[in-house]
DNA sequence: TGCAAATCTGCATTGTCTTGCAGGTGTTGG
DNA sequence: CCAACACCTGCAAGACAATGCAGATTTGCA
Protein backbone atom coordinates (compact mmCIF):
# COMPACT_ATOMS: atom_id res chain seq x y z
CA UNK A 1 0.00 0.00 0.00
CA UNK A 2 3.11 2.39 0.36
CA UNK A 3 3.54 2.95 -2.90
CA UNK A 4 0.18 3.42 -4.39
CA UNK A 5 0.18 6.08 -1.61
CA UNK A 6 3.62 7.88 -2.70
CA UNK A 7 2.80 7.51 -6.57
CA UNK A 8 -0.58 8.74 -6.26
CA UNK A 9 0.53 11.86 -3.99
CA UNK A 10 3.25 12.94 -6.46
CA UNK A 11 0.74 12.23 -9.26
CA UNK A 12 -1.31 14.35 -7.87
CA UNK A 13 1.18 17.40 -7.67
CA UNK A 14 1.72 16.68 -11.34
CA UNK A 15 -1.56 17.33 -12.28
CA UNK A 16 -2.17 19.96 -9.59
CA UNK A 17 0.53 21.82 -11.33
CA UNK A 18 -1.07 21.41 -14.71
CA UNK A 19 -4.51 22.10 -13.46
CA UNK A 20 -4.59 25.65 -14.49
CA UNK A 21 -5.88 27.38 -17.74
CA UNK A 22 -3.06 29.53 -18.16
CA UNK A 23 -0.63 26.82 -17.85
CA UNK A 24 -2.39 24.61 -20.14
CA UNK A 25 -2.10 27.11 -22.78
CA UNK A 26 1.63 28.03 -21.94
CA UNK A 27 2.17 24.21 -22.30
CA UNK A 28 0.43 24.18 -25.84
CA UNK A 29 2.69 27.15 -26.76
CA UNK A 30 5.88 25.48 -25.89
CA UNK A 31 4.65 22.35 -28.06
CA UNK A 32 7.00 23.44 -31.50
CA UNK A 33 10.05 24.61 -29.11
CA UNK A 34 11.38 27.27 -27.13
CA UNK A 35 9.63 31.33 -26.61
CA UNK A 36 11.02 33.40 -24.66
CA UNK A 37 8.27 35.01 -21.94
CA UNK A 38 7.85 38.21 -23.66
CA UNK A 39 6.17 36.22 -26.95
CA UNK A 40 4.35 33.72 -24.56
CA UNK A 41 2.84 36.66 -22.60
CA UNK A 42 1.35 38.19 -25.98
CA UNK A 43 0.53 35.09 -26.85
CA UNK A 44 -1.72 34.58 -23.75
CA UNK A 45 -2.57 38.04 -23.82
CA UNK A 46 -1.19 37.78 -19.94
CA UNK A 47 1.01 40.23 -17.81
CA UNK A 48 4.74 38.88 -18.19
CA UNK A 49 4.71 38.70 -14.09
CA UNK A 50 1.88 36.52 -14.27
CA UNK A 51 3.50 34.28 -16.95
CA UNK A 52 6.70 33.82 -14.76
CA UNK A 53 4.54 33.25 -11.71
CA UNK A 54 3.40 29.96 -13.96
CA UNK A 55 6.49 29.23 -15.39
CA UNK A 56 8.49 29.02 -11.64
CA UNK A 57 6.78 26.00 -10.43
CA UNK A 58 6.36 24.57 -13.68
CA UNK A 59 10.53 24.64 -13.89
CA UNK A 60 10.54 23.43 -9.92
CA UNK A 61 9.03 20.13 -11.03
CA UNK A 62 10.71 19.78 -14.53
CA UNK A 63 8.49 20.27 -16.62
CA UNK A 64 9.95 22.97 -18.61
CA UNK A 65 13.45 24.23 -19.03
CA UNK A 66 14.88 27.44 -19.05
CA UNK A 67 18.17 29.06 -21.57
CA UNK A 68 19.20 32.39 -21.02
CA UNK A 69 20.35 34.75 -23.51
CA UNK A 70 21.14 38.12 -22.88
CA UNK A 71 17.94 39.50 -21.33
CA UNK A 72 16.09 37.04 -22.76
CA UNK A 73 14.55 34.00 -21.08
CA UNK A 74 13.69 31.20 -23.58
CA UNK A 75 11.69 28.12 -22.53
CA UNK A 76 11.06 24.54 -23.44
CA UNK A 77 9.16 21.45 -22.84
CA UNK A 78 11.63 19.06 -20.89
CA UNK A 79 9.05 16.25 -22.09
CA UNK A 80 7.14 17.81 -25.35
CA UNK A 81 5.28 14.35 -25.16
CA UNK A 82 3.16 15.90 -22.47
CA UNK A 83 1.58 18.35 -24.59
CA UNK A 84 0.53 15.56 -26.66
CA UNK A 85 -0.98 13.80 -23.54
CA UNK A 86 -2.94 16.84 -22.27
CA UNK A 87 -4.69 17.38 -25.71
CA UNK A 88 -5.73 13.31 -25.15
CA UNK A 89 -7.84 14.55 -22.08
CA UNK A 90 -10.08 16.75 -24.55
CA UNK A 91 -11.81 13.24 -24.40
CA UNK A 92 -12.44 13.22 -21.28
CA UNK A 93 -13.94 16.93 -20.72
CA UNK A 94 -17.71 16.67 -20.03
CA UNK A 95 -19.27 17.82 -22.81
CA UNK A 96 -22.08 20.74 -21.31
CA UNK A 97 -25.51 21.07 -22.90
CA UNK A 98 -24.54 24.89 -23.82
CA UNK A 99 -24.55 25.28 -27.44
CA UNK A 100 -20.98 25.44 -29.49
CA UNK A 101 -19.31 23.45 -26.01
CA UNK A 102 -18.42 20.38 -28.55
CA UNK A 103 -17.42 22.75 -31.48
CA UNK A 104 -15.20 24.57 -29.24
CA UNK A 105 -13.07 21.23 -27.94
CA UNK A 106 -13.15 20.18 -31.64
CA UNK A 107 -11.28 23.08 -32.76
CA UNK A 108 -8.82 23.14 -29.85
CA UNK A 109 -7.86 19.72 -30.60
CA UNK A 110 -7.25 20.01 -34.22
CA UNK A 111 -5.48 23.39 -33.44
CA UNK A 112 -3.02 21.97 -30.74
CA UNK A 113 -2.90 18.97 -32.74
CA UNK A 114 -2.05 20.63 -35.79
CA UNK A 115 2.27 20.02 -36.73
CA UNK A 116 2.54 24.35 -38.10
CA UNK A 117 1.34 27.00 -35.99
CA UNK A 118 -1.19 29.33 -37.42
CA UNK A 119 -1.82 31.18 -34.52
CA UNK A 120 -5.43 32.69 -33.32
CA UNK A 121 -8.64 31.25 -32.99
CA UNK B 1 -8.62 33.11 -29.18
CA UNK B 2 -11.88 32.34 -27.26
CA UNK B 3 -11.52 28.76 -28.18
CA UNK B 4 -8.58 27.93 -26.51
CA UNK B 5 -9.63 29.98 -23.23
CA UNK B 6 -12.77 28.45 -22.86
CA UNK B 7 -11.66 24.99 -23.98
CA UNK B 8 -8.55 25.37 -21.07
CA UNK B 9 -10.61 25.98 -18.83
CA UNK B 10 -12.18 23.01 -18.77
CA UNK B 11 -9.56 21.20 -18.90
CA UNK B 12 -8.35 22.71 -15.74
CA UNK B 13 -11.16 22.11 -14.00
CA UNK B 14 -10.86 18.28 -15.05
CA UNK B 15 -7.49 18.13 -13.98
CA UNK B 16 -8.18 20.11 -10.84
CA UNK B 17 -10.67 17.71 -10.24
CA UNK B 18 -8.23 14.38 -10.51
CA UNK B 19 -5.29 16.18 -8.81
CA UNK B 20 -6.05 14.82 -5.33
CA UNK B 21 -4.35 11.45 -3.75
CA UNK B 22 -6.89 10.01 -2.72
CA UNK B 23 -9.19 10.92 -5.17
CA UNK B 24 -6.73 9.03 -8.08
CA UNK B 25 -6.64 5.89 -5.66
CA UNK B 26 -10.47 6.15 -6.13
CA UNK B 27 -10.61 5.74 -9.84
CA UNK B 28 -8.49 2.95 -10.13
CA UNK B 29 -10.16 1.28 -7.33
CA UNK B 30 -12.99 2.02 -10.18
CA UNK B 31 -10.20 0.23 -12.72
CA UNK B 32 -12.13 -2.78 -13.01
CA UNK B 33 -16.06 -2.57 -12.35
CA UNK B 34 -18.35 -0.87 -9.70
CA UNK B 35 -17.42 -0.76 -5.94
CA UNK B 36 -19.64 0.34 -3.26
CA UNK B 37 -18.48 3.36 -1.30
CA UNK B 38 -17.71 1.17 2.19
CA UNK B 39 -15.65 -1.24 0.35
CA UNK B 40 -13.64 1.74 -1.33
CA UNK B 41 -13.29 3.13 1.70
CA UNK B 42 -11.43 0.13 3.10
CA UNK B 43 -9.40 -0.48 0.45
CA UNK B 44 -8.07 3.04 0.39
CA UNK B 45 -7.95 3.18 4.10
CA UNK B 46 -10.01 6.30 4.60
CA UNK B 47 -13.41 6.99 6.62
CA UNK B 48 -16.41 6.50 4.29
CA UNK B 49 -17.95 9.88 5.01
CA UNK B 50 -13.99 11.62 3.11
CA UNK B 51 -14.54 8.85 0.15
CA UNK B 52 -17.95 10.33 -0.10
CA UNK B 53 -17.43 13.92 -0.02
CA UNK B 54 -14.53 12.94 -3.09
CA UNK B 55 -17.20 11.30 -4.84
CA UNK B 56 -19.74 13.98 -4.91
CA UNK B 57 -17.43 16.03 -7.42
CA UNK B 58 -16.43 13.25 -9.50
CA UNK B 59 -19.87 12.53 -9.96
CA UNK B 60 -20.89 16.23 -10.74
CA UNK B 61 -18.66 16.03 -13.18
CA UNK B 62 -19.40 12.76 -14.83
CA UNK B 63 -16.27 11.22 -14.17
CA UNK B 64 -18.16 8.18 -12.00
CA UNK B 65 -22.11 7.52 -12.26
CA UNK B 66 -23.63 5.46 -9.04
CA UNK B 67 -26.63 3.08 -9.16
CA UNK B 68 -28.26 2.08 -5.70
CA UNK B 69 -29.23 -1.14 -4.82
CA UNK B 70 -30.20 -1.32 -1.51
CA UNK B 71 -29.20 0.79 0.89
CA UNK B 72 -25.78 0.67 -0.70
CA UNK B 73 -24.60 2.57 -3.77
CA UNK B 74 -22.61 1.48 -6.41
CA UNK B 75 -20.12 3.40 -8.30
CA UNK B 76 -18.13 2.92 -11.36
CA UNK B 77 -16.56 5.11 -14.26
CA UNK B 78 -18.36 7.12 -16.81
CA UNK B 79 -15.34 6.69 -19.06
CA UNK B 80 -13.13 3.42 -18.27
CA UNK B 81 -10.48 4.51 -20.81
CA UNK B 82 -9.41 7.55 -18.15
CA UNK B 83 -7.96 5.49 -15.83
CA UNK B 84 -5.56 4.53 -18.23
CA UNK B 85 -4.85 8.39 -19.38
CA UNK B 86 -3.67 8.50 -15.76
CA UNK B 87 -1.55 5.93 -15.39
CA UNK B 88 0.60 6.95 -18.59
CA UNK B 89 0.89 10.45 -16.67
CA UNK B 90 3.40 8.36 -14.21
CA UNK B 91 5.91 9.04 -17.05
CA UNK B 92 5.77 12.62 -16.60
CA UNK B 93 6.28 12.61 -12.57
CA UNK B 94 9.49 13.72 -12.13
CA UNK B 95 11.86 10.97 -11.10
CA UNK B 96 13.29 12.45 -7.50
CA UNK B 97 16.54 11.29 -6.30
CA UNK B 98 15.30 9.67 -3.20
CA UNK B 99 16.05 6.47 -3.52
CA UNK B 100 13.36 4.35 -3.90
CA UNK B 101 11.21 6.82 -6.11
CA UNK B 102 11.37 5.03 -9.79
CA UNK B 103 11.17 1.83 -8.07
CA UNK B 104 8.07 2.89 -6.39
CA UNK B 105 6.82 4.52 -9.44
CA UNK B 106 7.50 1.38 -11.30
CA UNK B 107 5.91 -1.02 -8.92
CA UNK B 108 2.53 1.11 -8.89
CA UNK B 109 2.43 1.16 -12.84
CA UNK B 110 2.33 -2.35 -12.82
CA UNK B 111 -0.59 -2.70 -10.06
CA UNK B 112 -2.31 0.07 -12.10
CA UNK B 113 -1.76 -2.02 -15.67
CA UNK B 114 -2.38 -5.35 -14.39
CA UNK B 115 -5.63 -6.98 -15.73
CA UNK B 116 -6.34 -8.30 -12.31
CA UNK B 117 -7.08 -7.33 -9.13
CA UNK B 118 -4.43 -8.54 -6.40
CA UNK B 119 -4.42 -5.51 -4.11
CA UNK B 120 -2.06 -4.80 -1.88
CA UNK B 121 1.00 -2.80 -2.11
C1' DT C 1 -34.01 0.60 15.64
C1' DG C 2 -29.56 0.31 12.99
C1' DC C 3 -26.66 0.82 8.98
C1' DA C 4 -25.12 3.31 4.65
C1' DA C 5 -24.43 7.39 2.44
C1' DA C 6 -24.92 12.16 1.83
C1' DT C 7 -24.96 16.85 3.42
C1' DC C 8 -23.93 20.98 6.25
C1' DT C 9 -20.89 23.94 9.16
C1' DG C 10 -16.75 25.95 10.83
C1' DC C 11 -11.88 26.24 10.48
C1' DA C 12 -7.34 26.02 8.55
C1' DT C 13 -4.67 25.82 4.51
C1' DT C 14 -3.46 26.84 -0.05
C1' DG C 15 -3.51 29.04 -4.66
C1' DT C 16 -4.13 33.13 -7.39
C1' DC C 17 -3.95 37.84 -8.78
C1' DT C 18 -2.15 42.48 -8.38
C1' DT C 19 1.29 45.68 -7.42
C1' DG C 20 5.81 47.31 -6.58
C1' DC C 21 10.50 46.64 -6.83
C1' DA C 22 15.28 44.61 -7.65
C1' DG C 23 18.88 42.36 -10.66
C1' DG C 24 20.86 41.72 -14.80
C1' DT C 25 21.59 42.98 -19.61
C1' DG C 26 21.56 45.45 -23.86
C1' DT C 27 21.70 50.14 -25.85
C1' DT C 28 22.42 54.92 -26.59
C1' DG C 29 24.48 59.56 -25.95
C1' DG C 30 28.18 62.28 -24.34
C1' DC D 1 34.88 54.53 -23.09
C1' DC D 2 31.42 54.77 -19.80
C1' DA D 3 27.45 56.44 -17.66
C1' DA D 4 22.62 56.71 -17.79
C1' DC D 5 18.61 54.72 -19.43
C1' DA D 6 15.26 51.07 -21.10
C1' DC D 7 13.84 46.48 -21.12
C1' DC D 8 13.24 41.62 -19.62
C1' DT D 9 12.48 38.71 -15.95
C1' DG D 10 12.07 37.13 -11.23
C1' DC D 11 10.73 37.90 -6.41
C1' DA D 12 7.89 39.50 -2.39
C1' DA D 13 3.80 41.12 0.01
C1' DG D 14 -1.12 41.69 0.72
C1' DA D 15 -6.00 40.77 -0.46
C1' DC D 16 -9.08 37.44 -1.90
C1' DA D 17 -11.37 33.10 -3.20
C1' DA D 18 -11.38 28.05 -3.33
C1' DT D 19 -10.58 23.66 -1.21
C1' DG D 20 -9.94 20.02 2.28
C1' DC D 21 -10.99 18.13 6.60
C1' DA D 22 -13.52 16.91 10.68
C1' DG D 23 -17.62 16.64 13.44
C1' DA D 24 -22.46 16.64 13.70
C1' DT D 25 -26.76 16.09 11.54
C1' DT D 26 -29.97 14.20 7.98
C1' DT D 27 -31.99 11.01 4.72
C1' DG D 28 -33.06 6.45 2.80
C1' DC D 29 -33.60 1.79 3.42
C1' DA D 30 -33.59 -2.74 5.82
Amino acid sequence: MPSRVIVSRELAELLKLLAHPDRLRLIEELRFGERDVTSIAAALDLPATRVSQHLAPLRAHRIVEDRREGRNHYYRLTRPAIAAWIVEALEFVEVRNRIGEAAHIEQVRELWTADANPASS
